[in-house]
DNA sequence: TGTACATCAGTGAACGCGCGTTCACTGATGTAC
DNA sequence: TGTACATCAGTGAACGCGCGTTCACTGATGTAC
């Protein structure tokens, strides 16, 4: 019953966060909606601050299992549709969750330092894009290479070996750009810097990821 | 000498911004600072939402007169080098300015919204980058077009007129998404992504914009 | 089967704090005659 | 030149609110003998 009430709490703590954003999720709000005095929380959460971590991590794992599940409902072969099946996922979990997404993409809570427990949890995206990467790469279908300075070689031998991969360091170059533009589209999106300008998002978010396949060299 | 006080509220309220973040911001707090009453301080905004949508429009003014600046000063006929002007003039100012970087491309201040009277400030940018735009594609260089879906077509004449271009609909679209890239690009640095990935940070932004402008275009 | 005890989830009052906003006011300055 | 008045920037107390965290406590439950 200690575990079905730490969920209890955090179930709240999400939506008072969908209302009312990270900055303001109160102990005190969580614990009056559940009908209990606020020092009661204390019992399973030691601050306000791991209660937030408890959500950060929630949230890249709630991520992270809604990105694998749709590429991996995907056809092996069709590299480009497993690609956009990645991006489409965050795409719509961001837009089911938007202030989950807020949470971890969105600007760091003010006086709040994220604990590396969070890694493991954030790395689930990353790593379902560079298992296409792999593909791609070891299909020799890429785009040919442009010079890499020599100043971030190691950072990025200690990515792909961080990524349990075996990419070339061009392409993993690409990754990241890939990964970045993703995230940055949807954050436009859902931060409002598209508004009335684009109206229909789906559209031209397919165009974008559509695009950005090309610029990564995924067939 | 109201004009005088009026800019240093503003100034103090910025301090505040960059040490506490947006939703931290506090009339109470600045009025102190200033030694005031802080029921002084409205008679210069009428609430706090009209101090922080100031400090927004300034916010947006100041990057946008950073990267007119940097532009106007590389020559004119070297477009690659225009082009890096002005995404590293995004990036230095977001750096020298992260606080207020995150108030108006971080996530959303909850339970504030934006008046219109940001929109002029805030395309400063776009505009910048849209012109250079408009130079290459007067001089064809672009890549070959790819299709535009007919359903985006309507919007992006609409956003091509109201940044006063001439552009084809393909390039509008990478110009979108050069800009997406930029602060997608600068988003995940400053709020932490590529936190012990990316060391080199000014290196890993030169490599971007370059790949990009060769994405756009721009030779 | 019955008693003594330990455990521990949950209580409720309190501490000390800060916030946005209102309101009747003071008192210096400038203006009109 | 001097008086009466209007203006208005700034005051300080108050309202009503919410917050995170602590702490001594209650009282139900389960366990050991």
């Amino acid at each position: 019953m200690r575990v079905e009430l730490t969920a209890e709490i955090k179930r709240v703590a999400r939506e008072h966060l969908a209302s009312d954003g990270a900055a303001a999720l109160s102990l005190r709000a969580v614990a009056r909606e559940l009908d209990m005095a606020s020092s009661a929380v204390y019992r399973y959460f030691s601050s306000r601050d791991e209660l937030l971590t408890a959500l950060i991590v929630d949230a890249y794992n709630s991520l992270g299992e809604a990105v694998e599940a749709a590429e991996a409902s995907t056809r092996r072969k069709d590299m480009r549709k497993r690609w956009g099946s990645i991006c489409h996922a965050i795409r719509d979990w961001a837009r089911a969750n938007p202030h989950e997404y807020a949470l971890i993409y969105g600007s760091p809570v003010p006086g709040y330092a994220a604990p590396p427990d969070t890694i493991a949890a954030a790395i689930r995206v990353p790593l379902a894009m560079t298992t296409i990467l792999g593909e791609i790469d070891a299909a020799e279908t890429s785009p040919p290479a442009r010079p890499v300075p020599s100043r971030l070689r190691a950072d990025l031998d200690a990515l792909i070996a961080t990524l349990g991969s075996t990419i070339s360091q061009d392409l993993m170059i690409r990754g990241l750009m890939a990964w970045t533009y993703v995230f940055g589209a949807i954050s436009f999106e859902l931060f409002g810097h598209r508004h009335n300008v684009v109206h229909d998002h789906e559209t031209f978010f397919s165009v974008e990821i559509d695009r950005i396949a090309t610029f990564v060299g995924v067939q």
